[in-house]
DNA sequence: TTGAAAGCGATACCAA
DNA sequence: TTGGTATCGCTTTCAA
């Protein structure tokens, strides 16, 4: 309580000298693992309590060559799904004693090559890491134990955890063919990850297995951004022919595509069916609730962090084949899709 | 790019020796203040290249006594509230060549006091505090250049970046007022803060300046939960006397109070008036959009990260008083409020 | 302009 | 059970 009154720092040094003891000593009473005597032990507690010492993580890690910390990079730190994978991380990492420094990159690919070549590769123990690269190569110069989340490059050499795009996007597709839907429209974006295009081959499957043709005309592609979800869905809905379903391949274009039919004085589940990818505020909320393509965000933050540290305590040994773990996706039906037949 | 074989890191030592000069003129070239000889610091930024070296920050820190690295604490991490600030430190900070821990005391005291006690006293050069402890014991102790935000403390004896929630309640109260109201009911939460407290004041001095008595009854205190806000609303709108306006304190409450009003089959802005604290998705959504009291969340962030490193670059001397900034808030008028005369 | 060497604050090995 | 000391990878005087 009294801490010192002079401004330096307190170090171990001040400790030992203090208790008469050895700086050795004082580290080993810090640790805990070396045996020490029970009366040297309290003198040295009381001490440290009395100096109000707090021992610099930073010298031991320097020694140990561990810093007990962890780097979760994501592309933008507004979007839910994202804080929900880093608030998974972080109470994991909380539990088992890692601190977690959250970097957003913005989505770009210079930010993100910086972060790694300036700081990332020494001072943290492991990476969770949404990517922001598209080629392998920038993986796998990463030498950290490293777990890629939701965007997977394969021969990036590192783990993954992903959830089944391909298996949730069929699903939603299926369930308007089963309702007997026939112009099935999807807004999605660029397929430069395998999530993109997992979704867009997943819909696309279900068509044909429906026996129906994908058409270009219904397929949108913007950069899966809100503006995209909303401006496409006017102009679908406002088409000659417009289609009586709509497939929104992530949450935010799901938010525009609501909005559209809001303003369009449209009613889901009637005048147009919806189905989108991943929960959203505005999905729970709309009447009827918009049906979605659920997946377990914070879970996937879980996961990885459970992944990296047992990698990192693991053995460097385990470098087997890296890993890609594929959590499910569940269809959460809210009946915002009518039945035609 | 052909990075070395053996596992071991590269140091400062391998590229001296690689380049035949001394540690102390390879520091040199990294921190670039120090003049080096053309020539050289040409050879050994090509050593450094194709060693692939990066330098240990965590040495460096070690001997400059400063890490680059913020801090920012909160209570949670899935409150668009606190990603917001999140977003605005994190942003400031990367431009100003600083990283930031993220932690998440999940509101709690204890966790909160655990981690300023391990670890942030040593390994930060600042901190950005949403705290969750009530005395000012608590702030005095950390010793570190820290700002408060949102809850402010007096005598912590730290800077704080705040907002005027009296005068954002006062303006809201008030806006029901001239309308006609006088059956005005708040949903609030416990008064642990300045926030909470300055909230139910101004609300209170509008009634009292517009010539209403506030009625104990029309004033529910919960946990600031959303179903705080749902559960209440319920509770009013079924009374047998219903207020014929709610001021919802703060953003969840004000999401509890959006779907109440919903399941119960009632008009906002017809059968009830309504105004939020706080923006909040579905505010925005509904029709018409709710009235709310709007403040600069991201702005929060900004200004608090901006005089934080300024205080850490700054000479220790200008220790003058600690200064609250107040943020100006807004009362956005969208028609969630029925003119009654 | 460059080099030698003394730290920074811990840990860990070897002796005692 | 304890102490002495080399060490981690860098920065920073002080000399050359």
């Amino acid at each position: 309580m009294d801490a010192a009154v002079t401004n330096k720092e307190i170090t171990i040094k001040d400790v030992a000298k203090q208790a008469n003891v050895s700086v050795a000593t004082v580290s080993r009473v810090l640790n805990g693992r070396d045996r020490v005597s029970d009366a040297t032990r309290k003198k040295i507690l009381k001490i440290i309590e009395e100096l109000n010492f707090v021992p610099s993580t930073m010298a031991a890690s320097m020694v140990k060559k561990k810093t007990n910390m962890l780097a979760v990079v994501v592309p933008e730190i507004q979007n839910p799904f994202y804080t929900a994978v880093i608030g998974g991380t972080v109470e994991i990492a909380n539990n088992e004693g890692f601190f977690t420094i959250v970097i957003s990159t913005n989505g770009n690919e210079t930010e993100e090559e910086e972060f790694f070549e300036s700081f990332l590769s020494k001072n943290v123990d492991g990476i969770v890491l949404i990517g922001t690269h598209r080629e392998a190569g920038f993986y796998r110069n990463i030498r950290k134990p490293t777990i890629l989340v939701d965007r997977y490059i394969n021969d990036s050499g590192h783990d993954g955890v992903l959830i089944d795009n391909y298996r949730g996007a069929y699903e939603a597709t299926k369930h308007f063919v089963d309702y007997g839907h026939e112009r099935i429209a999807i807004i999605d974006g660029e397929h430069d990850f395998n999530d993109g295009k997992d979704r867009y081959w997943g819909y696309r499957q279900a068509m044909l297995e429906g026996g129906l043709t994908p058409d270009p005309k219904y397929h949108k592609q913007g950069k899966w951004l809100e503006e995209d979800g909303y401006r496409f869905a006017m102009e679908l809905l406002q088409a000659e022919q417009p289609p009586t379903a709509i497939f929104a391949a992530n949450n935010v274009i799901c938010k525009g595509v609501i909005r559209a039919v809001r303003d369009l004085n449209l009613q889901i589940g009637e005048d147009i069916s919806l189905i989108g990818f991943d929960e959203n505020e505005l999905a729970q909320f709309v009447q009827p609730r918009v049906t979605v393509v659920a997946r377990p965000t914070r879970e996937m933050g879980v996961q990885a962090a459970e992944m990296l540290i047992q990698k990192i305590k693991g053995e460097p040994k385990e470098q087997a084949k890296p890993k890609k773990v594929i959590l499910d996706v569940e269809l959460m039906k809210y009946g915002s899709v009518k039945k035609l037949k």
